[in-house]
DNA sequence: ACCTGAACACCGTTCAAGT
DNA sequence: ACCTGAACACCGTTCAAGT
C-alpha cells in the first residue's frame, strides 16, 4: 500500500466502483463468485478488474481496507475489559469468528493465507494474528493460561470452527465449540 | 447401496476404471480436480463418468468403500487399548484427522457435509460421527470428560482443524492443536 | 496511462446419435 | 441399457486496438 502517485481520474473511478460492487456481489453470493459477474454489474471491461486486482484475494484485500482497525479494536476492548480469562476469552474468540467470516467462504481463505507469505491478504491474517497474540499475552501475564500454549496455532483452531461453521448448510452456534477449546486454555 | 441388478459387463468396466482413475487423480491433484481429466485418462467419455457419478461428491463417495471400515476398527482400538482419557483421545483424534484427509480438500467437503443430508457422502460423516461418539460414550462413561459436551461439536472442531491443516501451504503439526481440544475436553 | 471487448482455453453438463 | 463425443454455457485470463 505505498502511496504511489494517485491516479488518473477514471482510473479511481473504475477502481472504486469495482470495490463497491464486489461488496455487494460477495454479500450476495460469497467470496467465490463470478468475477465476471462483478466486472459486469461495476460497468467495467474484464481487463479493468484484473488490471486492479491481478487475483481475487487482491480484490478481498480492497475489501477489508476498515477490518483491520476493526479487529484491532476489538482486541483492544477484550483486554481493556479486565474481565476473568474466560469471558475475556469467550469475548474475544466470538467476534474473531464474525471478523473472519465476513463473507461466505472467507474464513476458510483467510485460514489458507496464514502461513502463506504471497497472498495479498497474508498481511491482513498477520494483523489478526497480532491482535489474538496480544489478548493471550495479557492473560498469560496473569498466569490465566496454560503453559506451552502457541498464539499461532490457537488462531489456527478458531479459524477452523468460523470455517466449519461457515460452509455449514446450517445455521450453527459457535459458542460451545469455542467454550470446549477456552476451556482447554485457562488455568482452572 | 441396495444391490439392484447386476451392471452390465461394460458399464461395470466403465465404473471400476472411473473409479481407479479418480483414486489417482485426486491424489494428485486434489478432490477439487478437473472431472474431464478423470473421464479422458480413464478413458470414457464425459457423458459416462455423469452417468454414473451425478456430482462430485458421488464420486468422492465410491473412493471410499473401505474407509468405513478403517474408521470404526480405529475407534474401537482406541476404546479398548483403555488408556487413560488423554491418551485415547489423542490416539482418536490423530487418526480422525487421518482419515478426514484422505484428499487434499477432502476435510471441508466432508465438514460441510456433516450437516447437509443431501450429500452423498453423508453417510459416511454418520459413521464418522457414530465412531466418535464410541469414544466419547466410553470416556464420559468412567466419568473422566466434562459434562456437557456435545460429541457433534467435538467433530465439527478436529474437522476444522483438519481443514486448516488441508488448506495450509506449510506441513502443520496437527498435534498440539488436538492437545489443546484434549485439555477443554478431560477432567483433569 | 488506462479502458474495452473480442478471443482463447478450460471446465461442467446435456443430449442426440449410435451400438 | 449403455456409451460416445459434439455442443452449450460459463468462467478466468490475455491482449490488440483504441482513447
Amino acid at each position: 500500500m505505498p502511496a504511489g502517485r494517485p491516479m488518473r481520474a477514471d482510473a479511481r473511478r473504475n477502481y472504486d466502483k469495482i470495490v463497491a460492487t464486489a461488496r455487494v456481489v460477495f454479500a450476495e453470493r460469497g467470496t467465490d463468485c463470478s468475477l465476471d459477474e462483478i466486472a459486469r454489474r461495476a460497468g467495467v471491461g474484464p481487463g479493468t478488474l484484473y488490471r486492479h486486482f491481478p487475483t481475487r484475494e487482491a480484490l478481498v484485500d480492497a475489501l477489508m481496507k476498515d477490518w483491520a482497525g476493526r479487529v484491532v479494536r476489538d482486541a483492544e476492548a477484550a483486554v481493556t475489559a479486565d474481565l476473568p480469562a474466560r469471558a475475556t476469552l469467550m469475548t474475544w474468540f466470538e467476534s474473531f469468528v464474525e471478523h473472519i467470516t465476513l463473507h461466505r467462504g472467507a474464513a476458510a481463505k483467510l485460514c489458507a493465507a496464514m502461513d502463506d507469505p504471497s497472498s495479498p491478504i497474508f498481511g491482513k491474517c498477520q494483523i489478526m494474528g497480532e491482535a489474538n497474540r496480544r489478548v493471550l499475552d495479557h492473560l498469560e501475564a496473569r498466569g490465566e493460561l496454560r503453559p506451552g500454549v502457541d498464539a499461532q496455532n490457537v488462531m489456527r483452531i478458531i479459524g477452523g470452527i468460523a470455517s466449519v461453521t461457515d460452509s455449514s448448510r446450517v445455521d450453527l452456534d459457535v459458542r460451545p465449540m469455542l467454550e470446549v477449546v477456552v476451556d482447554g486454555l485457562v488455568t482452572d
